[in-house]
RNA sequence: GACCCCAUCGUCUAGAGGCCUAGGACACCGCCCUUUCAAGGCGGCGACACGGGUUCGAAUCCCGUUGGGGUCGCCA
C-alpha cells in the first residue's frame, strides 16, 4: 500500500489579505500548487487575515481571483478570522503548561529596549523581565491599567530541522527572542494561529520564504508544545530563497508594478508567468509549457538552489511570445475574438508577443484596411492578374509567379510593394495564408487604392 | 550592529578534488532558409568576485576580504 495513502500529503499557501499578490507571493504559490500536484497532494489555501488593521475582504477576493486566473485551484480554503476559538483554545493549554507568560511593556518600551540593545552591539532580544515580576509587581500593573501581551517561552538547546531546500539548519534557542503570541487586546499573532493551523488542517509539508527561517526555529518549538515531536506533529519544512528585482534589489520591498494583477493587465499568459515562476531559480529550462500538469512532471523541490534569483520582466516577455507561437488554436479559440478560425491562427501566430495583436491580424482581414500604394501602374496590373476564386494557400505562388512574369519584378520589389498594397502593413503573417482570408474583392479593391 | 544564507557566461544554472582547454538553457551575434517578422537548422561570443592557504592537483576543501540577500515587530 502506498505511504501516501495512509498519510496523504498536504501544503497550504497563505496569503495575507493586506495588499495584492505580487510575484513572490506567487512564485510560493505556484512551487506549493506544483508540489502538491507532483506528489499527489492536496493544495489547502490559507488566508491569513489575523491583522484586521490591514486586512480586507477586497484584497482576499483579488488574491483568489489571482490564484483562479493562474489555475491554482484549492483543494480546501480556511479562513483565519473564523477559526479564532482554536488559538484561544491553543494559547489556554500553552498558559497551563508554562509555556505562555504575560507580558506588561509598552509598544515604546520595547523599542527603547531594542534600541538600547542594538547600540550595546547586542542582538534586539527580549530579555524577559515579565518572567521576573513578582505577583505583587503584577497586580500593581494590572491596577495601573495595564493589560498583558502574552509570549511563548522558548527552550534553550539547539532546534534543528532538515530543510527541503537548504538542507541542515540549526539554532540556538538561546539566540531567537520570545515571540509574542497574543497582543493586548487578546487577538493571536501569526506565529501561534499558522502553527494552530497547520496542526489541526493536517499540513505535512511547509514551503514557504527564506524570510521565515527563523519564525520556523521558533514555531518548531510551539509545534512540539502543542502537538508533540511524533508523527504528524512536526511537519517537514522547505525554505525557497527569496526572488530580487533585475537589478538585485530586494523584491518583497518594491513591489512597484510587479503585482500579478499587474502582470495579468499587461496581457501575460497565465503559464508564462507559472512557467517563469515554477522554474527561476533551477536548472531547468525556463521554456513555453502548455499547462501545469507539464510543469508539474519532474517537479522538485530540491531543484530549487540556495542563491538568490533575479526576476527579468523581459524574460516574461520572451517566454509569452514562445509560448503563444506553441499555443494550439483549441487552447486560445474561447478567447479569441469571433471570426477567428485555426487556418488564421497558424497564420497570425508566429507574429504574437501578445495575444490581444491577433485581433488586429483580423481586421487586415475583414477590413477596412487602407492601403499603401507607392507604384499604382504596379498594383493596378497585379490587381488584373488575380485569379478567379476559390483560393487557397497555392494561390500566392501562382499570383505572384505571374505578377513576376508580367512586370519583371523579383523578390523584395515584386513582394514588399504587394505586402503594402494589401495589408497597410510592411512585415506580418505569410501572405499566402493571408491572401485567401483577405478574399479577391478586398484584395482587388486595396490593389486600386481603395480602403476595403 | 548581531546572527544566518549566498557568490560560475548578460540571465537562470550544471559542477559535490583530477572526467573542466568549465556543460546546458534563455538572450546576443553570424550563416543557411526566407518578401518581412517569426519559426527552424548550423555556428559563434561569453563566467569560476578577490586574496591567502591545504593538496602532486581546487570552480570544487579551509580562512579572510569584498559584494548581495534575509532575520532581529503587540506584521505576516
Amino acid at each position: 500500500m502506498p505511504a501516501a495513502w495512509l498519510s496523504p500529503m498536504k501544503v497550504r499557501f497563505a496569503p495575507s489579505p493586506t495588499g495584492l499578490l505580487h510575484v513572490g507571493n506567487a512564485r510560493q504559490a505556484v512551487i506549493n500548487w506544483l508540489f502538491a500536484r507532483a506528489h499527489g497532494g492536496r493544495y489547502l489555501l490559507r488566508i491569513d487575515d489575523t491583522d484586521t488593521e490591514r486586512s480586507t475582504p477586497e484584497f482576499a477576493r483579488a488574491i483568489e481571483d489571482d490564484l483562479r486566473w493562474l489555475g491554482l485551484e484549492w483543494d480546501e480554503k480556511a479562513v483565519q478570522s473564523e477559526r479564532l476559538d482554536r488559538y484561544a483554545a491553543a494559547a489556554a493549554r500553552l498558559k497551563a503548561a508554562g509555556r505562555l507568560y504575560p507580558c506588561y511593556e509598552t509598544p515604546e518600551e520595547l523599542s527603547l529596549k531594542r534600541k538600547v540593545a542594538l547600540t550595546a552591539g547586542r542582538p534586539p532580544i527580549y530579555d524577559r523581565a515579565a518572567l521576573a515580576l513578582s505577583e505583587a509587581e503584577r497586580a500593581r500593573l494590572e491596577a495601573e491599567g495595564r493589560r498583558p501581551h502574552w509570549r511563548f517561552k522558548l527552550l534553550a538547546g539547539e532546534i534543528a530541522w532538515d530543510d527541503l531546500v537548504r538542507g541542515p539548519v540549526a539554532f540556538q534557542g538561546e539566540n531567537l527572542s520570545d515571540p509574542v503570541l497574543l497582543r493586548e487586546d487578546g487577538r493571536p499573532l501569526y506565529t501561534l494561529t499558522s502553527v494552530v493551523d497547520d496542526i489541526e488542517l493536517g499540513i505535512t509539508h511547509v514551503i514557504r520564504g527564506e524570510d521565515h527561517v527563523a519564525n520556523t526555529a521558533v514555531q518548531v518549538q510551539l509545534f512540539e508544545a502543542l502537538a508533540g515531536t511524533g508523527p504528524g506533529g512536526v511537519p517537514a519544512f522547505g525554505h525557497l530563497s527569496l526572488i530580487a528585482g533585475a537589478g538585485g534589489e530586494a523584491l518583497s520591498k518594491r513591489l512597484g508594478s510587479l503585482s500579478l494583477a499587474s502582470l495579468r493587465a499587461s496581457g501575460l499568459e497565465a503559464m508564462t508567468v507559472n512557467g517563469y515562476l515554477a522554474r527561476l531559480g533551477t536548472p531547468d529550462p525556463i521554456e513555453p509549457l502548455p499547462d501545469l500538469a507539464a510543469l508539474a512532471a519532474g517537479f522538485d523541490l530540491a531543484r530549487f538552489g540556495r542563491a538568490t534569483p533575479k526576476f527579468d520582466p523581459a524574460e516574461l516577455e520572451l517566454l509569452n511570445a514562445r509560448l503563444l507561437h506553441a499555443l494550439p488554436f483549441e487552447t486560445v479559440a474561447g478567447r479569441l475574438p469571433a471570426g477567428f478560425d485555426p487556418a488564421l491562427w497558424e497564420a497570425v501566430r508566429p507574429n504574437l508577443t501578445r495575444l490581444a495583436e491577433a485581433e488586429g491580424w483580423l481586421a487586415i482581414c475583414r477590413g477596412p484596411v487602407v492601403p499603401v500604394i507607392a507604384d499604382a501602374g504596379f498594383a493596378a496590373q497585379a490587381a488584373e492578374l488575380l485569379p478567379p476564386e476559390p483560393w487557397d494557400e497555392a494561390t500566392w505562388v501562382s499570383w505572384t509567379a505571374a505578377v513576376k512574369a508580367a512586370t519583371g519584378r523579383k523578390g523584395k520589389e515584386l513582394f514588399l510593394p504587394l505586402r503594402l498594397a494589401l495589408t497597410g502593413l510592411d512585415h506580418g503573417p505569410e501572405l499566402k495564408a493571408l491572401l485567401p482570408l483577405i478574399g479577391h474583392e478586398r484584395a482587388a479593391a486595396r490593389l486600386s487604392g481603395k480602403a476595403a
